[in-house]
RNA sequence: GCCGAUGUAGCUCAGUUGGUAGAGCAUCUGAUUUGUAAUCAGAGGGUCGGGGGUUCAAAUCCCUUCAUCGGCUCCA
């Protein structure tokens, strides 16, 4: 590819040009702004290239002599590159008089490329780093067969099909609009009934797990956040203050300090620990304009968040509940396989580095003696501590960053938090910050994606939608809808002057799992007669049994 | 924030070289009384994302701003 964009832009400069998971890039300083119509044209250029069947003949070169190369070509990226390089000779593929620096390995011609596609365009900066020039970069993929190649095709289409702001909009779950701003998301009337479910069930299964909830306010005294220590390290993320009676109060990016000052709000005792606070908190963070996406990126989001309070000795079996908990919840939503990284410490850091490798050491052990498979991302945890990710992986194998157990060392320094020991002296307790499902936006995005919008029964929005074929048949049919409703069942009715295939096609289209059809018969059978998400049609049977039908298939997830 | 693309009716989209907006679906009204993914007819609906400019004339050209999309960077 690199090789066809200097043949049909010669001024261009070279970068990087990596392979990455599922297929390849190339970055490109380029005085022609590149654009999506430009795409077939590398790509006919570059099956000429396969066609000419070069070869790819690798050489090893001392460095000087391959910084006088490409300073000789003009490629002042490659003598930045080859100037980081730590060896004494370096390795260049050619191919048709193309020369790159690469390590490869390559295919040995060009006719050896099989399938491949270009598929974007976007900018990069040179090295990732904001500070330096924005290159062009063209992503694509290859692949050894056409068919493997239509098959990851075909697999971006469903990706594409699958978008929870394609099917935000279609099954009328939320919206966001601009005049009330960017990142800010409104709950339609289904898709607060699906996030209603989920906290109704993330609040039932707290209370089982021992945890109490707690409500605290939006805002708080901007001093606060200058005690917690986030006007320092999280200023960026959060909006500017308001005054009122001239004090300065600040919309909340966290929780964590309002679930310390109910922690102060008495006198703890050892005895007491550990203690777990939990609440779903609605949290606003500024997030740069150019990352805002659909539900998965917001600027207001509500956390399942929670706080245990627990002395050092108590981290391991804290952390190992948290798991215990998180899987299952996990599990509940049909994500069955996840990736897990455990962060240890970084560069920058606060806590001793004793307590650090303890509850590192905690967080590992409880791990382990799960049985989980994890990686390590050595200096990747919060400065205050180390954390526990897990990113669970959807039906299409993606993976999503949700549950997060970070131990927190500063905190309960900073706001000065105790508990009485049992030799009466204070002692400091360590705080856990937790997120099973992380946001309820993202959460709920990923879910969307993850059952394609076709939820469950117990998350479906509406349950079961009540067809009447004609005008004859409605009173029958609100009948049932009643009954429905009554069992405690979400249910919905359509009565429209329309025709039943018609009637049907709208519920399909919504993904309603149950359609119960009224019409003559079942008015003289006393029935119902019930079509599945599926298509599949049951027939005909008495309310009472659809009704147990349900039930039962509701029951069948926990 | 940065690079690029996009923004036209509630939704999905047309709109030739600048000549003052159109379709399908949805909505409303009427007819039809319907048996498992679209019954027919009529009507209403638009400051063409916002602001500014060029022009006799702007959805169309220019500037600016906002939002969205694909990425970079960052994150729940």
């Amino acid at each position: 590819m690199a090789h066809a964009v200097k043949e049909l832009f010669s001024k261009t400069k070279l970068a990087i040009g990596p392979a990455i998971s599922d297929g390849f890039y190339y970055d490109f300083d380029c005085e022609h702004t590149l654009t999506d119509e430009d795409l077939p044209l590398i790509e006919q250029k570059m099956k000429e290239i396969i066609k000419s069947n070069a070869p790819f003949i690798r050489r090893e070169v001392e460095r000087e002599d391959a910084l006088k190369l490409f300073k000789e070509l003009g490629e002042s990226y490659k003598i930045e590159l080859i100037n980081d390089l730590p060896d004494e000779t370096v390795t260049l593929y050619e191919e048709g008089g193309f020369v790159d620096l690469c390590r490869g390995p390559h295919v040995r011609y060009t006719k050896n490329i099989k399938a491949f596609k270009l598929l974007s365009v976007a900018g990069a900066y040179w090295r990732g780093d904001e500070k330096n020039k924005m290159l062009q970069r063209i992503y694509g993929t290859a692949f050894f067969t056409k068919e493997d190649l239509q098959k990851y095709l075909d697999f971006l289409e469903e990706v594409k099909k699958r978008d929870h702001r394609r099917i935000g909009k279609e099954l009328d779950l939320f919206s966001m609009n601009d005049d009330i701003g960017a990142g800010l998301v409104l709950w339609h009337p289904r898709g607060a009934a699906i996030r209603r479910i989920i906290e109704d069930f993330w609040l039932k299964e707290h209370h089982k797990a021992k945890y109490q909830i707690l409500y605290t306010p939006h805002m708080a005294k901007l001093d606060l956040w200058k005690k917690t220590g986030h006007l320092d390290f999280y200023r960026e993320n959060m909006y500017s203050p308001m005054e009122i009676d001239e004090i300065e109060y600040e919309i909340k990016p966290m929780n964590c300090p309002f679930h310390v000052s109910v922690f102060k709000s008495h006198l703890r005792s050892y005895r007491d620990l550990p203690l777990r606070f939990a609440e779903l908190g609605t949290v606003y963070r500024y997030e740069r304009s150019g990352v805002l996406h659909g539900l998965l990126r917001v600027r207001g989001f509500t956390q399942d968040d929670a706080h245990i309070f627990c002395t050092e000795e108590q981290i391991g079996d804290e952390v190992q509940r948290v798991l215990d908990f998180t899987i299952f919840i996990l599990k509940t939503f049909g994500f069955d396989n996840y990736d897990i990284y455990l962060s240890t410490r970084p560069e920058k850091y606060v806590g001793s580095e004793a307590a650090w490798e303890k509850s590192t050491i905690a967080l590992k052990t409880a791990l382990e003696n799960k049985g989980l498979k994890y990686e390590v991302d050595p200096g990747e945890g919060v400065f205050y501590g180390p954390k526990i990710d897990i990113k669970v992986k959807d039906s299409l194998g993606r993976a999503w960053q949700c549950s997060t157990i970070q131990v927190d060392f500063n905190i309960p320094e900073r706001l000065d938090i105790n508990y009485r020991g049992a030799n009466s002296k204070d002692r400091r307790p360590i705080m856990i910050h937790r997120a099973l499902m992380g946001s309820l936006e993202r959460f709920m995005g990923v879910l969307i994606e993850h059952y394609a919008g076709a939820f469950p029964l117990w998350l479906s929005p509406s349950q079961v939608s009540v067809l009447t074929i004609s005008e004859k048949h409605v009173k029958y049919g609100t009948d049932v809808f009643e009954a429905l409703l009554k069992k405690g069942l979400r249910a919905d009715i359509d009565t429209d002057n329309e025709k039943i295939g018609y009637k049907i096609r709208r519920a399909a289209i919504l993904k309603t799992p149950y359609l119960c059809i009224i019409g003559e018969k079942e008015i003289s059978d006393n029935t119902v007669n019930i079509r599945k998400r599926s298509g599949e049609t049951l027939g005909e049977m008495s309310l009472d049994n659809f009704i147990s039908l349900l039930k039962n298939e509701d029951k069948e997830r926990r």
